[in-house]
DNA sequence: GCCAAATCAAGAGCAGTGCTCATCTATTGA
DNA sequence: TCAATAGATGAGCACTGCTCTTGATTTGGC
């Protein structure tokens, strides 16, 4: 007995992260309004009322999953884009893209859990909004690294396109402010509406909306990942076109 | 007593309906989980079970709404297009783009029902795919009539990048076979991406992804609307910068 | 080592849910 | 007119999240 607060408090721990795993388990075969917590208390075996000792209410276990959630996708974002040669931006763009749309693959319903409809009656807490945000920073640090080492193609704007309303430079200029520092703001613009097509391609893909549309969606997928890149002023990949992998199976396998 | 068959019918439809109306009221105020069969039929002042001859279970009334909802989002795409210039085909674009941000602001809890996550344990059956793919057509059909009026520009693959990879040409043309007949397949894939970047955006907003990063996302819309347009080799408009209506506020105003 | 205080487990119970079923009534078509 | 059919009803089942009381354990201060 080392810790003298650590018996109990280990004890603790380990049957919180026993009620989250078996939660995920259910979550994975039953969706996020599938959860049950007596459920989970009787896979554990233990009472039902034991539960709320651990999570005081079925939308604090549903946030827990969240965060984590978040957590996972963030450091699945993270590791591919550290994979990567640092200067070859359009190859970074591509493999994080790429990572969001493995992990939302093997995670459905993880996936839906923070990118589909909130859960009714239920408002993200403060708890949720730092794990969101690693994902988007990774994105938006490939595009502020290119930006900073003049890799970035700038001047975007078509000859046949009115230049940025007012508004929209402003909203621009503030968000470059907080996290794209020195970005021009055509760009940061694009980089939002590269962000948006990313999110929106893969939930479109996991929420069966391309059923019947696109038969295989994986290299439509890495074509839009390489004309969004472009889109944003970033440069081709060096390697080649990136491929998301087989083209119809992919089972669980995915990134953990 | 005109129709034989008529008084009975009649009061189905009509108590059908109400069913319907008030699922929609519990609806935009709970969500799609906190929908009750009891509490309708508390409201409606009839017997619990009395709904089952009218919805053989919550499923069917759900798929219900989503068939309606996917018909209301339609019918406003479609209005908004045969609102605006035949040939002004950029302005087309983006009328009935904001027409479907309009309607999913004015229609969350709907919105979120078809375009979020589906529903846990819920399958969508085949009577939602006819009115899901209306929106679609409208989208589909700019582009098409554009192309068959040569108002299209072509050739959009920049000098730097790769041409259309194999397999997604091979989607492009089967695609363009039930879909885009005529069109470029360079043209095909990049009207999926505007489409996917359109949901993916008004996605973002609704589910609130853009808390914390645009405050006002009307003007940011308008401005990917008038990007994507451009992608796909749509003109500019003829109208000068669309806009998305009033700045911040957006009340339950929206088309009907 | 003792003992009050805090923690935890357990079970009963409440109000709610979707859904089924037997029963009774009202409408229908022949 | 009358059997067949459709509709309305209330009881009931199995389930849910959650609360509260009761009793057993572990804890930290003395």
């Amino acid at each position: 007995m080392p810790a003298s607060t650590g018996l109990r408090a280990r004890v603790r721990a380990e049957l919180t992260a026993e009620i989250k795993d078996e939660a995920r388990r259910q979550l994975a075969e039953s969706g996020a309004s599938g959860l049950s917590l007596r459920a989970i208390t009787r896979a554990l075996g233990m009472a039902s009322s034991g539960i709320y000792r651990y999570f005081p209410s079925r939308d604090d276990l549903l946030t827990a999953l969240i965060v984590d959630a978040y957590d996972s996708l963030g450091t699945v974002a993270e590791e591919a884009d550290a994979r990567c040669t640092r200067d070859d931006f359009g190859s970074r763009w591509a493999a994080v893209g790429r990572a969001i749309r493995g992990w939302a693959r093997s995670h459905p319903q993880e996936y839906a859990l923070v990118y589909g409809s909130p859960v009714p009656g239920y408002r993200a807490p403060q708890d949720t909004i730092g794990p969101a945000s690693r994902v988007t920073s990774v994105l938006a640090g490939i595009v502020n690294e290119a930006s900073r080492e003049g890799a970035l193609r700038v001047g975007l704007t078509p000859p046949g396109l009115p230049p940025l309303p007012a508004h929209v430079a402003a909203e621009a200029r503030r968000l470059a402010e907080v996290a794209f520092p020195g970005t021009p703001d055509e760009t940061v613009i694009r980089a939002i509406e590269a962000w948006t097509q990313l999110f929106g391609m893969v939930s479109f893909e996991l929420f069966g909306h391309l059923e019947g549309v696109i038969t295989d969606p994986a290299p439509i997928f890495d074509r839009a990942l390489l004309e969004m890149g472009t889109h944003v002023g970033l440069p081709a990949p060096r390697t080649g076109t990136p491929s998301s992998g087989p083209a119809i199976p992919f089972p669980e396998s995915g990134v953990g």
